[in-house]
DNA sequence: TTTTTTAAATTAACAATGTTAATTATATTT
DNA sequence: AAATATAATTAACATTGTTAATTTAAAAAA
């Protein structure tokens, strides 16, 4: 009974996978059940054979997509930097990911979630995802006596909602223009909210 | 010729108000082209006689909505106050013109607008939708000498984003999960933001 | 190794969507 | 009143997510 939870779990891996692809290249817009079927290899009902409804299927990529972005973000900011600088380096670096990737923002942060489903751990991923890839930084500045913990609150709040509505406007409504501006304006609004500290 | 004008008009006028309504009743997940067509009362190809297509219709929509929030942000905040208070008082009224009415949010921040065509005109209105709302605030605090000219810029641009983020945040991803602390932290987030002054 | 049973994958089908083409009904002009 | 132009409707198509019916492949039993 083992093996059949083995070919299981492979099977959603190439639908998982598929559907990575087609966000990361294509983008949401074009992401469908037929695509991510043709992509995988298999015809579109199979796909319900293993995931709920397309929702089911997107709920892993998020937690996937959460891990990759860490990385990224820790691969992205050199190892040298230390307090507020590493902590505003991480945060470009959170930015830049989600510019090479406007299909995971969508995901992320635009997509409506009905169904109440899988939702809840999820959703909390999704809410947590800025400060857990600025884990570390927090911490170091916490311990080093750089924020204090009641003030951490507020600017890790402030952060999160500055981030995403700059990615928000530049992804979706082209505010700025131009990317050297947005990433003028994004290190600006990220400095002025930091150093408040 | 101006009989034709004139009809033209009116049988526009017909859709959009359909649309409308159905946005702020239904929202943006129920409207469609034949949901639209029968709220106003006609078949759902008579539409695309009078507008291009639905982006075409939603870019009307979207004027309308601003004008509407502009009245409605008015007549929430109490005359009496000034500088920044009143500021704030704006502030939050905009926030509850989109919490009564989610589905304008979507049409404002979150609907993909792919056709590059009317597209400028109306990006600049969402753009600067919240800026114009305060407009009276900004101007009495500069010309009171409450906020010098170069920080009020950096303050537009951090409370927009903040904004934005606090809404994405509440209407999309159900965070924080109550309206009562939604309001609180809103409130927070922006007399932090406006402290600085 | 056949045969039977079970499980998995595919094709057919449905309802809803946006959009265009063909057709009918309504005004307008002659 | 007849002919023409305009506007509105129904038909039709392609695309979506999803379910049901059917075929194919795998596993178990004989």
């Amino acid at each position: 009974m083992k093996n059949k939870e083995i070919q299981e779990q492979r099977m959603k891996g190439y639908f998982i996978q598929a559907t990575k692809e087609i966000l990361k290249g294509e983008g949401i817009q074009n992401l469908s059940v037929r695509n991510i079927a043709d992509q995988a290899g298999y015809s579109y009902a199979t796909l319900y054979n293993y995931f709920k409804d397309i929702n089911d299927l997107l709920f892993y990529c998020i937690n996937d997509f959460q891990e990759e972005c860490q990385l990224f973000t820790e691969e992205h900011t050199q190892k040298e930097l230390k307090g507020i600088e590493r902590l505003k380096a991480t945060v470009l670096a959170y930015m830049r990911y989600f510019i090479e990737y406007p299909g995971i923002f969508d995901l992320f942060y635009l997509v409506k979630m009905d169904g109440l489903g899988n939702k809840a751990s999820t959703i909390h991923v999704i809410n947590n995802s800025l400060e857990n890839v600025c884990a570390y930084d927090w911490d170091y500045c916490l311990s080093h006596g750089i924020i204090q913990p009641a003030e951490m609150e507020v600017l890790k709040t402030q952060l999160k909602y500055t981030v995403t509505g700059l990615l928000l406007f530049y992804l979706n409504r082209i505010s700025p223009e131009s990317y050297p501006e947005f990433i003028e304006n994004s290190s600006n609004q990220i400095s002025h909210v930091l150093n408040s500290k």
